[in-house]
DNA sequence: TACTGTTTGGGAGTCTACTATCAGATTTGG
DNA sequence: CCAAATCTGATAGTAGACTCCCAAACAGTA
């Protein structure tokens, strides 16, 4: 019974690791439909056998795991805000817990990868299931705390516009450099917290 | 020189149609991946070959055509309303005259389609430059029609909660048997004019 | 060190997207 | 009705995703 603490998980983790790594930043260079599983599987150093062994298809080489996803994180800390926020203001106020106590790399890297999903078609539609699951769970959060049903059309639509507003602000943030992406987002939430008045 | 009208032009046409309406029939009954090209040849009644000489790959079974899409026919509705609209206002308006004038058939088909590339994945995937496209006109068209900058966070943020708004309440529309999509749409965009006071 | 179970790489093979090509059918224009 | 242009289907072939399987390398245990 070798615990998890033990050399052989330890390499299996990492080789894991290191084979998506690789793909998601070969698919971001190249493109998806033009990176080979092989040309993954030599940058990761290992053989293609392996890279399925770890990987049920090239398409679940983009799927990101739930608990490192930025998009999977967030519900779960939007519930530990004071019940005396509003349901924005709680958002906001988790985005920006997320990511106070991030050193600058581990920082980089998620939003790196974040915006790699969000620019790369395919990824999206890898990981469409997970945002779509998150997005569930945010609308549940915001029920609760507003003592609505998850399933008002008011509820629907505030968390489809958070998405949209969050979703824009990174593409943007994208496009220019210099900004953070995260400030991005945090500032375009505030508007739509304030009504998005024109 | 063959006119518009001749018997090979409208035949080419139609089979075009015919391919890519049964192809995405089956990517939305089968998902796209277990969709051979085979079989939507079969489906249309041609040769695979003749799939390929029509469409330049399994992915471009799922593109639109632009001037087709509800996506791309929005921001020109909108720019023909009226100056004194504010812009969602505008834009509900446009929404309604484009579904105004259209018979039953094309309007249960329209949607059909619009809502089989926000179910599938990868129909969103190949989507994805069209939308971005259509989404960047709206936005140039508010920020003309409020006196902004196209750069303006606050019509960025606009243009994304519309679209985020809009795609929460197509697929909310879908998964409840019996609902309008188009109404959907307005009444959440209405719900978003108002402010999105929970 | 030897024994055991797991992980890895390599080879062979299948399936499907996709290309190239050519003969036969069909539309068009005269 | 004939000839030219064009469209179609069939065939053959390539490439990459993916599976199966086995032998070699390796970590854990005594």
């Amino acid at each position: 019974m070798t615990s998890g603490g033990g050399l052989r998980e330890r390499k299996k983790a990492r080789t894991r690791a290191a084979i998506q790594q690789h793909a998601l930043r070969l698919f971001r260079e190249r493109g998806y439909a033009a990176t080979t599983v092989e040309q993954v599987a030599e940058a990761a150093e290992v053989s293609p056998s392996t890279v399925f062994r770890y990987f049920a298809g090239k398409d679940d080489l983009a799927v990101l795991d739930d608990h490192h996803s930025l998009a999977a994180v967030i519900p779960r800390l939007v519930a530990e805000q004071p019940a005396e926020l509003g349901p924005l203001a709680a958002l906001r106020a988790a985005l920006r817990t997320a990511f106070a106590g991030l050193d600058p790399h581990d920082r980089a890297a998620r939003t790196a990868r974040d915006l790699a999903l969000l620019q790369v078609p395919e990824l999206w539609a890898a990981n469409a299931a997970m945002v779509g699951r998150a997005l569930d769970a945010l609308g549940e959060l915001v029920a609760r705390r507003t003592g609505r049903d998850p399933a008002d059309p008011a509820v629907r639509a505030l968390i489809g516009a958070v998405a949209g507003v969050s979703v824009r602000a990174l593409l943007d943030a994208a496009n220019t450099p210099g900004t953070d992406p995260v400030e991005a987002v945090d500032r375009a939430l505030g508007l739509l917290e304030s009504g998005l008045a024109l």
